[in-house]
Parts: C-alpha cells; structure tokens; sequence
DNA sequence: CTTTAGTATGAATCTAATTCATAATTTACA
DNA sequence: TGTAAATTATGAATTAGATTCATACTAAAG
C-alpha cells in the first residue's frame, strides 16, 4: 500500500472545494489527472473513498477517517516547509562559534547579546574546547562559524574579514623595557610572560615572534581574565602581549607601558569562517556587520 | 518546495542504517536510485541534508530537523496504513443499523451484544428515524445495514437472506374467532387492532393483507412494547399479528389463542441489506451468522 | 600511497503521471 | 419525464519523473 502526502493533498482540496472540479484550481491540476489519481488512491487503500455516482462527491465512512489523517499530517508538512524556507534564508537557524582566538570573548559577548536581540530564532552558543580542531569542526557542522586570525583555502569555507589589530607589549611603567622604543624577540628571554591559559602555538607572541626566532621566555603565567592580567603587569609581576584594542577599551591602564613588537610592529586580522553555504545567511551577515561595530566601537580609545 | 513521505523514508532509512549503501536494502532501491533522489531532496529544500563529502554520511544541522520532522510524519502515516488494512478486511470499522421491522429489536439486541464481544473494535449502533428511506440511507452510508423484508434489485446493495417467518394473529383464548382454523383480511373489519407504533404500511398485516384486501380495522391501538401487546391481546382488549417467532420465544402466551393468516398463511422473509462492497467485512459476515444464530435460538419453542 | 568501499553522475530505459478527446452520469430545469 | 448543462470517468498518446547501468569520483583504511 503506497500513500503520499500528494493524496492526501487530493482527497483534502476535493472534499474542502465540494468537487473535483473545484479542487482542480487549488490543486493545479487537470479533472482528469485528479480522477485518475482517485482511482489510483482508490485502488491503494482498497477501499472507496468517497461514495460513488454521488455528487456532490460525498465522502464515505473510510474517507473520514482519511480527512482526519490529513488534518493531522499536512500542517506538520507544512510547518517543516516554512521552517525550510526559513532556515535557507537565515530568518532562523543555529549559531554555534568556536573561537581560536582567547581574548575575542571581550567583543563577541556584547555582539551575541546584539545579534539575539535581532535574531530572537537563532540558536546562538559558544562551544568552548574546540580551539584546535576549529576548523574541522566547522566543516564537520560541529559549529557555524569560528573566530581565526589564520585563514587557510578551502573549497567549502569562506573567511571574512573582520578587523586588524596589532599584538602589542606591555609592561609596567617602572620596569626596565618601558623607555624602548620597540621590543624584539630576544627580549624575552628573561623574562616572565603573562599570558591566557591556551596553548602557545596559539598566542600570536609565540606564534608570530617567539617560535619563529628559537626564543623561550623565563617563564609564562597562565591567567584567565583580562583585567587581572593588566592587574599583574602593572605590579610589575611579568610582562604580556595583548591586542591593541583590548589595551585601548580596558580600564587601569594608567600603570601599563605599550610598546610595538619589532620595529615594524606586527599587525594581524581577525575572520570569521563560514561554510560557504551558510554566507549568505542573514544572520550570519548581521554577525559580520555587527562584529565591525563593536569593534570600532571598542578600539575608540577613551 | 515539494516534499513527499518517499524523501523523508529515505532520509531517515541512511539516517539510521548510516550510509546510503545500506540503506538500499530497506528502501529496495540501487544505491544510484537514491542518490539521485538525495540530489532531488537538496534541490528541493535548498540545503544540504547531509554534509557534502563526509564517509560516513552526517547529517548537516537542517537534516536533523528534517530527521525529527520524518520521525513525527511517518508514523502517523503508518498508524493510517494500518488502520485501511484493519478497516477493509473488517477487523474494525463502523456498523450503524437501520431497522424497517420494529419487532426485530427482540433479536437484534442479543446479535448487537455478542458481536460487540467478538468485534470490539467496530463502532456498533442503531439508529432509529430511518425506516422509511433505510435503503436510500445505506447508500448514502448513514447507515451500513439494514434490516428488511423488502429486498429491491440493485446494483450497490446486496440483500442477504436471515430467515422466514410466519406474521400471526393472536387472540385471547376466549375470543371468538379463537375456534377458527385461520383468520381472513375481513375478520379484521370490527376489530380493534393492536400494533407496535409505526405507520401502518409498514406493518406485515397491512402491507400484505389488509391493504391489498382493502379492508380497515375498526380501531388501532399502538402499543410500543412486545410483553404489554401479548398482556392486552389476552386480556380481550384487542387482537393483533406479530411474527411466530416472537410468540415462541415469549412467555405468558397460555391466554393465546394463535392462527394462521389465510388459508394457506403468509410467510416472509427478514434480509439484511449491506453496500455490496462491505459484503465480505469480517463483521459483517459475523453479523450474519450470529443472526441466524441468535433466531434458531429464539425461535425453537419452549 | 595504494586499495577499497562508498557515493555521484550521465545516458538510456522504464514507470508513472498527465493531457486530450470523448464517453458516461448525474442534476437541474423545463 | 425528457433534455440540456455540468460533472466525472476512461482510453490512448504524450510527457515527466524515477530507476538502472556503467562508470567516474572521493574519502578512508591499510
């Protein structure tokens, strides 16, 4: 016995409209299609559905049960297609982000809070422990999108820019390195670093300075929060490498010294991967415009 | 966007099994069948269900509403399946019954309780008002059977036979007509008439006696229940005709003197008339049998 | 890095659905 | 009742859709 909800659809917009006839507008159909698609229903259930050489069609003791059924059935269809709809156009969805980078907390919070205001359906989150595998993540759809300053080509992923900052050093005002100009790798050396408490292949001083010239620091101290790093190094307990526009939006800097690193200074640039089949998503674009206000916003010294 | 059952079975079929390979077998398809299908699927809902090229195939975030949406669908679907099956082989369904014959509700009520406890499932009631046009009832299915003594050739319904009976006078035994050996249509004419409260036309001894003789009672008196009929007839207050199986199966007859009508008697016949295709429905082929049954019965003399 | 198992694709084939033309019924109205 | 108008049913031809076959491609396992 072979039912599909096309018959349903039949049987419902007959009953509905009084008529086959009627039914064929709603139905885009010919009579004729209809009638024979009546019989194959017929012949499927076995039993007559409405009663024949009767009309206006009248429906027999089988076909409302089969009324019933489709009262039930068809909406449920009809809420997965809307939802569908919804999902390929970004009105709703899921959002989950993982981020490679420690100290992005610091504009992604007030940018979720933003983006749940303007997606009430999105289902937004941050899963942590998947800093390493990020990536793979995304393409596994582990997560939505995640936060990366290293941007690789791939076919199904698609980095946008968000903003560049510079990685940059900071010390208290009273200790040795505060009246340099620039501070280069070799400087570290002995030196106690400050740092988040992520590997260090993942920090840029290490990943853009330190491992590329062979330098080890003394030491590295693994602190959580921002301010308690700003907090240490301005006791003079160590010295840290943090983004400039966390340096330019924290409070108590007043102790700290900034410095570039190397002459040049390093500068780096933010993304978001996406796949990109999820690019055009609303809400994925209003993430990306939102992201670069509050981090305009944010880099505003004050 | 056209969805139909076949694309959530699918769905769900390499869902659950974990790969299109193995799904082939329950879906009884090549594994080309159903990629293309999947291919199809996409198109129509615009998003990957799976993730593209990925072994094992995961489901992307959207497939797994489209799984939790299949998981709702299809067994409602299978539940209406199910249901057609039981509803054409008679294992369920609807028994509404129409009665031309008003004495008949002595033999029905027995047939309507055992059935009950051998069809549980079937929806069982009488249901009254329907006497005159019971037949045109049956065929617009307000009823699915009726009882009758008036089979008609037609296409769509068919008449089974249940039994004869004999439509008999009865009289107190110190009645006068009481010593006759059979009773003729002109007896009638100065008395009084006891009958159950139908329109006279429907009553065997007018439809078949009086009537065609043309000849009128002196009064009729209606009287709803079988036991107060006898009660009255013998207590002289009356005489009246009922069918020879309800005067056998009565008690209190001792005061009755019971004679044929005519001659040569009148016999009927009782048939229950069903739509010719819900002729072989298991519960109606028990409601044959336990109405002969139940009449056998009912009709042997105690 | 090659093998293997699983998946995708294009062209041909087969099946099912639809159309067109027309017949058959039913209903409405004279 | 009979006749016209409306509706439904049917058969053959056509069209669209689904499936198969052969084969290419891809990811994963050894």
């Amino acid at each position: 016995m072979n039912i599909e909800l096309k018959h349903l659809r039949i049987i419902l917009a007959i009953h509905e409209s009084g008529s086959v006839q009627k039914a064929t507008g709603q139905l885009n159909m010919t009579q004729s299609a209809v009638s024979h698609q009546l019989r194959y229903i017929k012949d499927q259930l076995g039993v007559d559905i409405f009663i024949p050489e009767t009309r206006p069609l009248k429906l027999s003791a089988e076909g409302l049960e089969l009324i019933d059924a489709a009262r039930r059935i068809l909406p449920e269809v009809e809420k997965l297609k809307s939802r569908f709809i919804d999902l390929k156009s970004g009105q709703t969805g899921r959002l989950f982000i993982a981020i490679e980078c420690h100290a992005c907390f610091e504009w992604l919070f007030p940018v979720l809070n933003l983006l749940r205001e303007h997606h009430s359906n999105v289902d937004i989150d941050i899963k942590p422990g998947l800093a390493f595998k990020a990536i793979e993540a995304l393409q596994n759809e582990e997560v939505d999108l995640v936060i990366s300053a290293d941007p690789e080509k791939l076919p199904d992923v698609k980095f946008h820019e968000l903003f560049s900052y510079a990685p940059t050093f900071i010390s208290a005002k009273d200790h040795p390195f505060a009246e340099r100009p620039y501070i280069n790798a070799g400087d570290f050396t002995d030196q106690t670093v400050i740092t988040y408490p992520v590997p260090v292949e993942r920090l840029d001083l290490f990943s853009q300075l330190l491992i590329p010239q062979g330098v080890e620091p003394k030491a590295i101290r693994q602190i959580e929060l921002t301010s308690v790093i700003l907090l240490l190094v301005g006791a003079n307990k160590g010295v840290s490498v943090l983004p400039d526009w966390v340096l330019q939006s924290a409070r108590d800097t007043e102790l700290l010294a900034q410095k570039k690193l190397t002459k040049s200074g390093i500068t780096r640039k933010l993304y978001a991967a996406v796949r990109t089949r999820d690019s055009e998503k609303l809400y994925i674009e209003t993430f990306l415009s939102l992201s670069k206000d509050v981090f305009s916003r944010l880099a505003r010294p004050r």
